[in-house]
DNA sequence: ATTCCCATGTAAGCTGTTACATGATTTA
DNA sequence: TAAATCATGTAACAGCTTACATGGGAAT
């Protein structure tokens, strides 16, 4: 069992999904390819954590609707609970440019910065509406009772660390622009 | 010559490091084993990016000081102005449980959340205490024309991204406390 | 006494990406 | 007409982790 896997089951929990479904909704914190999902859901349910029901569709390819088992729901509260929070990294190739920014004269720069500006923008926008449509739900989604809870910090963490990232562009970018140089 | 390769080479930049030094340097931004690290140098020494000088010490194993050489520069200018940043991602199990957090007591959840809290803490005093020293050194770190400047913004990114998630964790938390159940 | 730090390297195995494969419907 | 969306799967390869291997000096 890896860490993917109880992110799976941790989506499951939610609510029933689909591979392909499952592979969209997990861009959000743990990215995976469907080459990877597919064939991962099937040794879980190999191994009974979760099930799956065939729906025939009519101008769509047929899917396989997942949902987490009792045995599922054990194995992921054990690991939550037991497990040491160990795994955290970090993979942004924009780090290593940044890095090395003086290399570059300042005009790519400042590219490289309005360019990073622009995806956290959009990305910002993107998880801003989500967060409304969350939010408009009959259920309140900002209490432990809610099922949505978990994935409403999720979000709200995602929205804070956004904000800050855009704040130090916007700090930065001055820096580059009055360059004496 | 993947991401990897651009880092190290990125980090050489800056000065030249023993491949024991660039794995702890690399933590910083993109986390590599030595096992990943060794190999890779020797291919980039290989294909002339990078040169090395044997040093004998006592009482401490020999090193390798490497270097970059022209071509190496050359390389990662072009990587950097003109490959387009795509990569970016986030493997954090904690954010898998967060997900899934209603699935626990509140009390694991709480303890779950302290625990980040002290990681966070920890991680932000050492970087502080790298930043302090950072600006005490001779020559001016916040300017372009200073070697250390894309390492300057990293950090000033990183102590910012850092207290948002502390900011984040303080919020959560009473959310947590004061569940009616 | 045990563990950690320094310092490099190899081998086996797991994780993750890219490419191959299929095919109707909708959107640009 | 080309590309994107839905939907699943396999195969080959690259990236990364864990374990094996060595060994002195310093700290706990």
């Amino acid at each position: 069992m890896n860490a993917l896997s109880y992110a799976l089951l941790s989506m499951l929990m939610r609510k029933s999904c689909s591979g392909y479904e499952l592979m969209k909704l997990l861009q959000a914190f743990w990215q995976a390819k469907h080459s990877q999902i597919y064939p991962l859901l099937a040794k879980l349910e190999k191994e009974q954590l979760v099930t799956f029901e065939h729906i025939g569709q009519t101008g769509k390819p047929d899917k396989k609707i997942y949902s987490i088992t009792e045995a599922g729901t054990a194995a992921l509260r054990e690991w939550i609970d037991n497990q040491p929070a160990s795994l955290q990294l970090e993979r942004d190739e924009f780090l290593i440019k940044l890095y090395a920014i003086g290399i570059t004269e300042p005009q790519s720069a400042i590219k490289l910065f309005e360019e990073r500006r622009e995806f956290m923008l959009a990305r910002l926008q993107r998880l801003e509406t989500e967060m409304q449509l969350m939010e408009s739900e009959e259920v309140p989604v900002t209490s432990y009772a809610s099922k949505q809870f978990g994935r409403y910090l999720l979000y709200q963490r995602r929205v804070r660390l956004l904000r800050e990232e855009m704040a130090w562009i916007e700090w930065v970018l001055p820096l580059l622009a009055h360059d004496p140089s």
